[in-house]
DNA sequence: GTATTGGACATACTGACGGTATGGCCAACA
DNA sequence: TGTTGGCCATACCGTCAGTATGTCCAATAC
C-alpha cells in the first residue's frame, strides 16, 4: 500500500489558459475548487443533496476530501455555493431576455417566459426549487433569493403593477412578487412533470395572460388595490 | 449489565380507553404506533427531517428501534405517514370552514383565508411546503398532495372560475389551481417570515382579493379564458 | 389446563458517511 | 539557498439509518 498516487504532480490540464494576475499556484488551486463545483452541481441534480456523498463528489473531481475541506467548509457550504452559481445564473438569462425590448408589458411578457423555462432546467428545479429551502433553511434560501431571481421578478411586478397604479407601496409590490414567484415556481413544475409538457405551458401562459388581463382591465377603470379594503 | 427493563410489562396507561373490536394486544401495539407519530411529528416539526434521529424518536416515545420497525419501514416512511396526518387535518380544516356558508364567492373567501392560516402553523410549514418536495421527492409529494389539500383548493377555484366563465374545462381548472396554490404556498412563508405577520396577511389578502376582482370583471365582461389566445 | 404460534417488541451489531486531525509537498518569496 | 505557508492527501472518529437475532407473552388450538 501508500504508493497510490504515484503521478501526482502530473497538471491534468497542462496548458492551463493562464490567467493574468494568478500564480500558476494559484490558478490549480482556482481549478480545483471550480472542479469541485461542477461536479457537485452535476450530482446534486442527479441524485438530490442527501443521496450524493461527498465521497463521490470527491472522487468525480479526482481529488480527496481533503482538498474539499480546504476549499469549503462542509456539504452545506458547498451546496450554498452550487445554489448561488445556479441562481445567478437564471437571474442572468431573464435580464437578458427582457433587455431585448423596451415596452413594460413586453418585458414582463418576456421575462416571465424565460422564468418558466429556467424553471424547468433540472438544475434549477432540484437545487433551488425542490431542496433549497429543506437544505439551506428557509432563512438563508429567502436571502440567496433575494439578492438574484426574486429581485427580478420583482421588478417585472412592479413595471406591471405600477403601470396601472402608481399608488402601490414597495410593500404591495413586495406581496404581488412572493405571490407571483410562487405561483412560476409551481407552474415549473407543473410544466416539467406534465405528461404534455409543451401543453402545459401554453395552458400557464394563457392563465397568467389572462390574471394579467384582469390586473390591466382594473387598471384602466381606476381601481386601486387599496380600493380593495 | 442486561436488567434495564424490568418492569417492562407496566402498561404507561393503565386502563386504555378499550376499543371495541380490538383486543388488548392490539390496543397497546396501535398505541405506540400512535405515540411513534406524534412523537415524530413534533420532533420533525422542531429540527427538521435530517436533523431528527431515529433514536431521539424512539426515546421520545419509550420505545427502542425494534418497535419502530416493526410499525414503519424506514426513517421516510414514517415521515410520509406524519405528512399525510398533517394534510389530512389541514384539508379537513379547510373543508369545514368552507361549509359554514353557501355563497361560491364567500366559499372560496373562507377557504383561502382558512388555507393561508393553515399555511403558516408551523407543523404545516415544515413538514409539508419546506421539506415535503425534498423528503419524499417531488413525484410521491404531488400524489399525496393531490388526494387532499391541493384537491380542496381546486375546488374553489374550479367554482370560482366557472361561476364566470362556463367554458374552462378541467385542465384549465387545474391549471389556474396550480397556479394558486402555489402562490398560497409562497405567500404562507411570507407571513410567518414577517416583522409583522398579521399586516403581512392582510396584504396577500388584498392583493389576492385584487387579482380575483380583476378576474370577475373579465367575467362580467363576458371575456373568456380562451380569447387570451 | 397445556401446548403452540406469531405478533410485538428489545438488544446488539454493521456499514456508510460527514467531519477532523495530522502531516507532507512544493511554489513563491526572502 | 533556506524558509514558509498554501494546497492537498491519509487516516481516523462519531453519529446514525438500517439489520439480524432473540425474547416474551397474548391469543388460539387442542
Amino acid at each position: 500500500m501508500a504508493k497510490s498516487s504515484v503521478s501526482k504532480l502530473v497538471p491534468k490540464v497542462p496548458p492551463l489558459p493562464s490567467v493574468p494576475g494568478m500564480s500558476r499556484r494559484q490558478q490549480f488551486s482556482a481549478s480545483t475548487k471550480k472542479t469541485l463545483v461542477e461536479v457537485a452541481e452535476r450530482l446534486f441534480t442527479e441524485h438530490g443533496y442527501a443521496s450524493t456523498s461527498l465521497d463521490a463528489i470527491v472522487a468525480g473531481a479526482e481529488v480527496t476530501k481533503g482538498a474539499l475541506y480546504h476549499h469549503f467548509s462542509g456539504k452545506q457550504a458547498l451546496y450554498e455555493v452550487v445554489f448561488e452559481k445556479v441562481e445567478a445564473a437564471t437571474a442572468q438569462s431573464i435580464d437578458a431576455a427582457m433587455r431585448e425590448t423596451k415596452d413594460p408589458w413586453e418585458q414582463a411578457r418576456a421575462g416571465l417566459r424565460t422564468f418558466l423555462e429556467a424553471v424547468q432546467q433540472p438544475t434549477y428545479r432540484r437545487i433551488v426549487v425542490q431542496e433549497g429551502p429543506a437544505v439551506l433553511g428557509y432563512q438563508r434560501y429567502r436571502e440567496q433569493e433575494e439578492r438574484s431571481t426574486f429581485t427580478v421578478v420583482e421588478d417585472i411586478v412592479a413595471a406591471v403593477l405600477r403601470a396601472g397604479d402608481r399608488s402601490v407601496d414597495d410593500e404591495m409590490v413586495a406581496t404581488f412578487a412572493r405571490l407571483f414567484f410562487g405561483a412560476m415556481s409551481a407552474a415549473g413544475e407543473s410544466v416539467t412533470e406534465a405528461s404534455d409538457p409543451e401543453d402545459a405551458a401554453e395552458r400557464i401562459e394563457l392563465a397568467v395572460t389572462y390574471l394579467l388581463t384582469g390586473v390591466q382591465t382594473l387598471a384602466k377603470q381606476g381601481v386601486k388595490v387599496e380600493d380593495m379594503r
